[in-house]
DNA sequence: CGGATCGTTGATCAACTTCAACGGTCGTGG
DNA sequence: CCACGACCGTTGAAGTTGATCAACGATCCG
């Protein structure tokens, strides 16, 4: 069973036993989306925590201007949710949509909740979830004060090779912040 | 006490007693660090978590041609680290330098995890306060992809004017990710 | 076959950086 | 108490990165 992906990765933090992870499961709706679906819009009022079991999703949100940014990926074994709508029980401003055929995990955040009291230790799980996400931004913004687009863009795929040909390239220059055309200039020059 | 900010912090997100806080602050160690004076810096092997009494600090690091970059500002009531460091247990790559004589506190990563083992439901502190730092990084990316550098400056400006104001410029500039010659310029074009 | 969708290319242009020089202010030591 | 230097901000000229625009190509899928 697919579920069995969270149990592997909550075991990585914290003990816990197949009789547990049962009971945990129960808090959580299985989703199944395909390529392109929508999974949160801006403007819902109630939003969910995500797990990704398989498939790759991103968040973005729509600029004044009517451009879509994405502000993150997620691929299997990470959580992605809005995480200031989901502290403070608002609507949110960012849509998540699955960039391939992607199963997941949600939790609403009453159902959270109501999972923590009854399992105290799984705040030690997702306290360590969100501080290693955390610290993932410190180490983004590093490579964005310290380095020029095209470093930002080479340094980027090397270190992701696969990931990068496996998604569309506007969405790559989205995330880093380049325009598509740029990107695609970077390739040619850069022939590897 | 100047301590007891910490208690009322924590008392925002989860009960607490004040003979549990009384054992609690035994976990921390009080640093009262003078204007410049450095908390942490780069290589060090074994890093703290910082909370901030009073004052006011930054954590930045060098890049490859030498140059500082701030990363992250720390006001009253916040908490900063290396968070990845901190995760792994390994040497940091930042400093963390006061800004104007500061008041903290902080704790050890084996001191932190002997007060989680005693009070667990400091877990649910912990994870909400990471929580609401990724969101704000979330917050953050929204601004740096969708809009210009100026704009960027001025939005800063207008939301924080108190701290742009007691804050050196050429600090702004780099958590910004502008050069300290252009915000100079963007002052004079914008007066207000 | 025909239309989306995604990537490419070249020309032009603006935003922003870099460099070099100068000015003001503050604190410290003589 | 003054003078000097460190530190911070300013200014203008010149240069570069990377965005924008418009047009075209390629591929995929119905």
């Amino acid at each position: 069973m697919r579920n069995n992906i969270l149990f592997q990765h909550i075991n990585q933090f914290i003990p816990l036993t197949e009789n547990e992870f049962t009971e945990i499961i129960g808090y959580f709706e299985r989703e199944d989306i395909p390529k392109k679906g929508i999974l949160m819009r801006a403007g819902d009022r109630f939003v969910n925590d995500y797990f990704i079991l398989t498939g790759c999703v991103h968040m973005y949100f729509v600029d004044h201007q009517g451009v879509e940014h994405t502000v993150q990926f997620a691929l299997k074994n990470w959580w992605i949710a809005d995480y200031i709508a989901l502290q403070r029980g608002q609507p949110t401003d960012f849509y998540i949509q699955a960039i391939e055929n992607s199963e997941l995990l949600s939790i609403s955040l009453p159902n959270r909740e109501k999972l923590l009291l009854r399992f105290p230790k799984m705040e030690s799980y997702f306290r360590a979830v969100y501080q290693i996400a955390y610290g993932s931004y410190q180490t983004r913004m590093k490579y964005i004060l310290s380095y020029s687009k095209e470093e930002i863009y080479l340094r980027f795929r090397d270190s992701f090779p696969e990931f990068v040909n496996s998604v569309p390239q506007y969405l790559i220059a989205s995330y880093l912040g380049l325009s598509a055309e740029y990107v695609s200039k970077l390739r040619r020059k850069n022939i590897s």
